[in-house]
DNA sequence: GTTAACCGTGCAGAAACGTGCAACTTCGTG
DNA sequence: CACGAAGTTGCACGTTTCTGCACGGTTAAC
């Protein structure tokens, strides 16, 4: 092992743990916490990261610079992203949807891991190759100015020649009576063909799609392996959902 | 084993890998740790890979050449858009190859006319769907590291789907004599398969890129119907190619 | 206040590095 | 064919960098 790789990795198990334990990191490299730590002072030098007792966390978005924060999603989003991305086995094939949380887990995917991410959402594909050494494969077709997704003809066509272990649907409700909607005709579809072609689809359940209902149908809560939520919200939608279907939190 | 030889398997072990490790690599091909930090060293001189102490990383996403952000078109790049963009006919459908010249393109599309553009690439999509309420489809496939352009046999069986009226490719060699070249085979190809599908296909070609030769052929001079350049350069190279193909100042 | 875990520093051995040099190959030229 | 120039390769040497350990100080938790 590399000791600048060492260093990569940790910035790794910080983006998708949200912490480092040095200790840990340790056993699990098989080196010295001597070597750790002073990687964690390097690191914390160059402003990778915040040194605390008994390891590291990332820099607090308020120290940061304003064009990162402005980028930020919430952060319940960001929690539903993390939890998101955790699910996602090593060496898998994963879509990602297009949408604000989809983006967020873009930025957190684990850096050695190896990856394929398939994604119709340019500004996904774009986010993905640039925090991640992931392959990616964009699904084309007309970009929807509603979701800026590609869709149609073409992209219904597209999805047919793929496949993929685990898709990552964004939805704009998720109501224990209407199922998972959008407010898009064609993207409905779209999804609908990209999660025929998935082993699993996960649905991504920031806070405010919780009991929302849009226009048009997706997919019945049933053909869904679950719902990935922000583990710090309470919602009694949520405990009526989970009798339908698991709710991961 | 020859020098040239041997640089290819590092980069392959680096494509595969992740990493190189200068001992592992010096036993394995037979040869001394020297000869390969010689080769890591040239190898990092010309930018393909970042040593590191005990061997060499790839280059970490966000500094690579394509990165959008230090993407600025130059002044010449700006004149080469401008003059290209006049090109376009109300109501026509282009594709829009990837690179600086023709992001700038992107935001400098005119805003009322019936447009429709096509592109591989995902940062083009994206700059025309923020500036132009034009019609967007995007080619899918295999996102290329090197060009962060859609490539591959997803991206050329999406091709076949398609037809457009204008093409605006984009090289990194345009050569009197070894005629427009570019840095990826794999690219080269795509450019290729979407030529064939254009009634038209025009060259940019800014300021650096005229007479200037990379690797792969991507199309014979007489194949495309001009070459858009620069108004205010004069270049000796300009007038040899206007011999055999207009030039558009 | 006590205890255990964690931290920084200094140190020594090991590993990797750069440089200069000599032996060798390759190629073009007389 | 002989010759020399240019490039490549491996080795030797001194230097730098990395790593783990020992020691004493510091911090967090009970």
């Amino acid at each position: 092992m590399l000791s600048a790789q060492r260093k990569d990795h940790l910035l790794g198990i910080l983006h998708q743990d949200g912490r480092i334990i040095a200790k840990q990191v340790a056993v699990d490299l098989g080196v010295s916490e001597d070597s750790i730590r002073r990687d964690l002072r390097e690191l914390a030098d160059a402003g990778e990261l915040v040194r605390v007792y008994g390891g590291a966390l990332p820099i607090p978005p308020a120290d940061r610079p304003v064009d990162e924060r402005s980028s930020l999603a919430t952060e319940s989003k960001e929690r539903v992203a993390r939890r998101a991305v955790e699910l996602i086995p090593p060496g898998s094939t994963v879509v990602l949807d297009a949408g604000t949380t989809t983006l967020a887990m873009a930025r957190m995917l684990p850096h050695g891991a190896d990856l394929t991410v398939i994604t119709p959402s340019p500004a996904v594909a774009l986010a993905v190759a640039e925090h991640t050494e992931a392959r990616i494969v964009i699904i084309g077709g007309e970009l929807s100015r509603f979701s800026m997704v590609a869709g149609g003809p073409l992209a219904t066509e597209a999805v047919q020649h793929l496949s993929a272990d685990l898709f990552f649907l964004g939805v704009t409700g998720i109501d224990p009576v209407h199922g998972l909607t959008t407010g898009d005709l064609g993207d409905a579809a779209t999804k609908r063909a990209i999660a025929a072609r998935c082993t699993q689809t996960l649905v991504l359940g920031s806070e405010e799609k919780i009991g929302a209902t849009s226009r048009y149908p997706v997919l019945d809560l049933e053909r869904v392996a679950g719902i990935v939520v922000d583990p710090l919200v309470t919602d009694p939608v949520l405990d009526e959902l989970a009798a339908r279907v698991p709710v991961l939190r």
